[in-house]
DNA sequence: GGACCCATGTAAAGGGTTACATGATTTC
DNA sequence: GAAATCATGTAACCCTTTACATGGGTCC
């Protein structure tokens, strides 16, 4: 039992879903292929954590619907008992500002502008999901407390990360430019 | 060459460093144990990006200390020029947060309380690094000026995180208490 | 005496991505 | 006609962690 199967495992807590849907679900929140998802399914269903059924569809492809038992809901409890393990970043971006002085300007602009539409992006999708969402989620004891404050989380990093780089863009705009020539002008 | 494996390069250009050291510097923004560090450093020396030599020491055991090529700088280079792929975070409490409706007040302010104290050191951590960088570090062009960025990103990102977590912890003290039987209380 | 720091390495196992494989329906 | 969505699965490869292995010096 890793950290994804037990992801997995609570959001099947909250309503039985196919390997696809869960999918779709996690993605904002831990990134994961279906290739792992699938697997992992079928080995908790061999565990006796999960139930499995067919359900056919006429206009879609048949799906398989996995819901949890009484010994993963069990497992999840003993799960929430322990401490959670501190998170890990993995961020491109900052190995690649540990030699921004390597590069020019331009270089450098071109980097911190992607990334800059990257948190603009996951701004507008988090405000929109939480603006979506109905008051009584925002009571502890709701269903979808937990989406709604992991959202709430997700958005104050992306404001965060934004506000950095349109920092870090005003800086490099502002930087002294290179010297055109290494000899002095002369006219 | 992984992504890794760049970030090695990265330091590396800024100066000759051991395995060791590497492994210390970069911990902060990618963590990556020893094992992974040394045979990939290994690997990079056959493939002519880095050349090592080994340092004696008395007080402490010898040392390897690697040293970028330029063929190194060269793809150094060129990697700069590509954009940054998209970041990823693997965070178990964010895990935790999807069932916190199965669990009681107790158990999800423990998680919420020992979390807001790894975001408080964190705090601590990057503010005195932040407060120890000279002047210089602070303008493009200055070889520190990357570090000093991703610190401030750091952060950025720990304190908006620490603010959650006591948004959250105060929306779980003041959330309504569960009945303490099932049966109405007679006196 | 035990724990921690320095310093390097290998081996095994587990976690995660990319590619292969199939196929109907809907949208542009 | 091409691309995207829904839907499930396997295989190969790469990335990462944990464990094994060694050994001197310092601090409590």
């Amino acid at each position: 039992m890793n950290t994804l199967s037990y992801g997995l495992l609570a959001l099947l807590a909250r309503k039985r879903s196919s390997g696809y849907d869960l999918m779709l679900r996690i993605q904002p929140f831990w990134q994961a292929k279906h290739s792992q998802i699938y697997p992992l399914l079928s080995r908790m269903e061999e565990q006796q954590l999960l139930t499995a059924e067919w359900v056919k569809q006429t206009d879609k492809p048949d799906k398989k619907i996995y819901a949890i038992t009484p010994l993963g809901e069990q497992r999840l409890h003993e799960w929430m008992q322990m401490p959670a393990s501190e998170p890990v970043t993995r961020d491109e971006l900052v190995l690649k500002a540990f030699c921004l002085w390597i590069t020019d300007k331009d270089t450098a602009l071109a980097l911190f502008r992607k990334r800059s539409i990257f948190y603009q992006e996951q701004i507008h999708y988090f405000e929109q999901a939480i603006h979506k969402m109905p008051d009584e989620s925002h009571q502890f004891g709701s269903q979808d407390f937990g989406l709604y404050i992991l959202r709430q989380k997700a958005l104050g990093t992306a404001r965060s990360n934004m506000e950095w780089t349109t920092w870090v863009i005003d800086m490099l705009k502002n930087a002294a430019p290179p010297e055109v020539s290494s000899e002095p002008q002369h006219h």
